[in-house]
DNA sequence: CGGTATCCCCCATGATACTG
DNA sequence: CAGTATCATGGGGGATACCG
């Protein structure tokens, strides 16, 4: 049980730490389901996205790429088109952070049948 | 329901799919730590985590070890002294989910000045 | 000590309408 | 089609006080 220092400089635990905020950022509800969506089936537009996540408001949609954008995780291309036509792609920083984002997709898939069946029981267990 | 399904498969991008569920728990900041910590340094008691990460409450550990407890990712134990001792430790199940975790912390770990440097560029180039 | 209950505030989010 | 602006709201989460 040693401590969890990876490198000794940063602890993750405390506030301050810039993996604190990378952690939150991925942490998003939607920006995990963009990213996944992105390393899925490549570039696509925004309207693509937009009807590829159920439930996702055209606000957050943006507002997630935009952070994605800033992060360095995804390029914004626009095509001057009439209509204007923007495609987004995952950049290779993306796209590392694609195969993590793939395996706590692939964990969630794997054990979705234990969480709800622990579920049922904690839930059981406490209505009587 | 049917809607929900992909050749047979859930598919994460779809709001009912538990996958869904399960990534949105995940993704909540303070769980993601506790699970970090709980990894990191085995059984731990409730005060001794609260105080591991910093900036959290009482109200919203109590709350993430309810749910991760609900999830069979952790396991609660009361020792009847006086005070009461309460202690915390990772199931099987939470142990897998730990390593994934892990994934992903030590992405951001090895990814933050990347990501750090691709924000100041960012923020640059937008500010007149 | 660990946990619950209560109050309350504020920000993230949704809905809507509008621009290029 | 992609994005912005504006307003309203609700519930997440902090502070506090109190139980077992």
């Amino acid at each position: 049980m040693d401590t969890d220092q990876v490198s000794g400089k940063w602890d993750a635990t405390k506030g301050a730490c810039p993996t604190r905020q990378v952690l939150g950022r991925i942490g998003d509800t939607w920006t995990m389901l963009v990213i996944s969506t992105l390393e899925a089936q490549g570039t696509l537009r925004s309207g693509q996205l937009k009807s590829a996540i159920e439930g996702i408001t055209q606000k957050m949609l943006t507002q997630s790429l935009r952070h994605l954008e800033r992060d360095g995780v995804v390029r914004r291309d626009v095509v001057p088109t009439v209509p204007v036509t923007v495609t987004y792609t995952l950049t290779p920083l993306g796209l590392s952070l694609g195969l993590a984002v793939a395996t706590m997709r692939t964990w969630a898939y794997q054990h979705m049948d234990e969480i709800v069946a622990a579920r049922n029981e904690y839930d059981e267990a406490r209505e009587t």
